[in-house]
RNA sequence: GCGCCUAUAGCUCAGUGGACAGAGCGCCGGCCUCCGGAGCCGGGUGCGGAGGUUCGAAUCCUCCUAGGCGCACCA
């Protein structure tokens, strides 16, 4: 049909000439037939059955690999939340998603790594000092209040405790702290409740002494916030090949490499005391600030630095993976990239929707500005990680998402995650059941005569079970691991058909086999799909 | 104002040029002498609107409508 146009002939004819040409001898397509408008349908030969259950069983865990990927080395990184706090449960999200992108792109034959950035510098840890100063204050019984634009959270009041417990307090500078009588600033937008503390501190007094202590604070902090994070994380099941601080560029002389770079090149230019990338000559709307008035950089100068270092590493590709927040920062930090002579369609940006938290059907507030917000070790206290996780791959990444803590924790078959698990439950306990009848169960799979596989839902359970590998590359190449859900439920959904109305173990031993031998399969398939998504595969429920 | 995302069944969402547009939930009705009923089977309504491209459009283009997000010398 594709052709009609250029061979000026109609589809069917054709699509009859290709049909005549073909040969399938010695291939498992057993004829061709011309339909409809011009499709070819190809019947396959009933062996076919039988070839992709013995494939499914010789490949066993790596059943599904396939080889897009060709070794290419992958960059993803996700999450790469502030230090500045606990994780939420937005990170959860990210969490996910990074994880099992990354995971089925192994599958899909890339060779990925993961990473974490931490943005322990600039202007947002000079704030997290000054919130740590006025915890140890409160702690020894000062009068202190937070500057404007600190981090209100509690969190900081436990790690403040930790500090002077493990240090003391001797070294405290004695004045008032460089806030204090500077001038007023009003805050950059009072009526949004989600954004991050505002940043007045280039009004803050001169105060050496002062800040060398903030700076010694905020390190502490930093540490212990991290340290949490990796270890929620973890229990997530999520690890990271590295942890990249953004202190590591700055102290290697990154940024300013960057914009002598950009200068040299002829992309950066100074007015109004600034410097500036001229981003608009690389598709931008407007030019970018990269040093700004008060010396210091801006946050993409870092960051360039942070993505020249990926390249530099050897990477072929860089994925990551942003909330919706940072909507448009792509388009600068490529116009940057460009200009440094980068290749920009080598980076890719995936940014991530909303996640709504819904309890009793209704909305759970969030707030960061307030400081309230739940953590995502909170979070887990409430929802399995296996529930969690499946309910957060559920959607495309360009979806909101609600996120039902009631669905989530119930243990029946409205909850697709258990109906999936059960599945793969149920084969476990027929096989338990094969083996305590006294079944040869390894000798019935080696011999098992699987053309005996006739009936209508056990033929549709294998056809879903062969898309597998199919499914693997599109989730992949397509950056849509949520199909991964809708598969493995899919799948499930075949394999209680098929055991609704096939008994498997029955006086035919011929037929048991095939069966188990389906069985078999099946499990093998389910377990491979949970391994890619992080899910647990239990044997009993 | 500019840019991006979203709009598909009562609800939540799949479906990025092909055959009658799918799933889960909810609703109604069936199925347990037997391998786990945490299961299975049946029942019906829909592509926000208008143009266009194409043999063919939920899918691509234009305009419109509605919702969300972004447009910092913040990170």
């Amino acid at each position: 049909m594709v052709l009609a146009r250029e061979a000026r002939t109609a589809p069917r004819q054709i699509a009859e000439a290709v049909v005549r040409h073909l040969d399938p001898q010695g291939t498992l397509v057993e004829r061709a037939e011309v339909a409809g408008p011009g499709f070819i349908n190809f019947f396959l030969k009933e062996e076919w059955l039988a070839a992709v259950l013995r494939g499914i069983l010789a490949a066993g865990p790596d059943y599904g690999k396939v080889d897009v990927g060709r070794g290419q080395r992958v960059l993803v990184e996700f999450v790469s939340a502030n230090p500045t706090g606990p994780l939420n449960v937005v990170s959860a999200r990210h969490a996910t998603v990074g994880d099992v992108l990354a995971e089925v792109l192994e599958w899909a034959g890339f060779s990925v790594d993961r990473e974490f950035y931490v943005n322990d510098a600039g202007n947002q840890v000079r704030m997290l000092g000054a919130a740590m100063d006025v915890r140890v204050r409160q702690l020894l019984g000062e009068d202190a209040e937070l500057p404007e634009g600190a981090y209100p959270g509690e969190y900081l009041i436990d790690i403040a405790r930790e500090y002077i417990a493990q240090y003391g307090a001797h070294d405290r500078p004695q004045g008032p702290p460089p806030w204090v009588g500077a001038a007023e600033v009003q805050p950059a937008d009072g009526d949004n409740d989600d954004e991050e503390p505002a940043a007045p501190s280039r009004k803050w007094r001169h105060d050496p002494v002062y800040e060398a202590w903030l700076d010694r604070l905020a390190r502490f902090a930093v540490e212990r916030i991290v340290e949490g994070q990796k270890a929620v994380l973890r229990q997530y099941r999520v690890e990271f090949d590295r942890w990249f601080h953004e202190s590591e560029v700055r102290a290697a002389g990154g940024p300013e490499a960057v914009v002598e770079r950009l200068r040299q090149a002829g992309h950066a230019y100074e007015a109004d005391g600034a410097v500036w990338l001229r981003s608009t000559a690389f598709g931008d709307d407007k030019d970018r600030v990269l040093v700004k008035r008060d010396g210091n950089f801006t946050y993409i100068v870092p960051d360039v630095a942070y993505h020249v270092n990926k390249f530099e590493r050897g990477y072929h590709h860089l994925i990551n993976l942003l909330g919706r927040d940072h909507y448009g920062y792509h388009v600068r930090l490529k116009a940057a990239l460009a200009a440094l002579g980068f290749n920009p369609d080598a980076l890719e940006i995936i940014y991530l929707q909303m996640v709504h938290l819904v309890r009793g059907g209704q909305e759970v507030r969030m707030s960061k500005r307030r400081g309230e917000f739940v953590t995502m070790a909170d979070f887990l206290k409430e929802v399995s990680v296996d529930a969690a996780r499946w309910f957060f791959l559920m959607r495309s990444t360009d979806s909101e998402l609600d996120f039902d803590l009631d669905l989530a924790n119930l243990q029946t078959s409205d909850n697709p995650v258990y109906y999936v698990q059960y599945a793969h439950a149920r084969i476990c306990s027929i096989f338990r059941q094969a083996k305590a009848a006294g079944f040869a169960v390894e000798q019935a799979l080696a011999d098992a005569p699987l053309e005996r596989l006739v009936e209508e839902p056990e033929r549709e359970l294998v056809r879903k079970l062969a898309e597998f590998p199919d499914e693997v590359e599109l989730a992949a190449v397509r950056r849509e691991p949520h199909r991964l859900t809708r598969y493995a439920h899919e799948v499930a959904s075949g394999f209680h058909s098929f055991y609704t109305h096939c008994r498997v173990l029955g006086e035919d031993a011929g037929l048991s086999a095939a069966r188990l031998a389906l069985c078999a399969a099946t499990r093998q398939v389910l377990a491979n799909a949970l391994a890619i998504m992080g899910i647990n595969a239990p044997e009993e429920m």
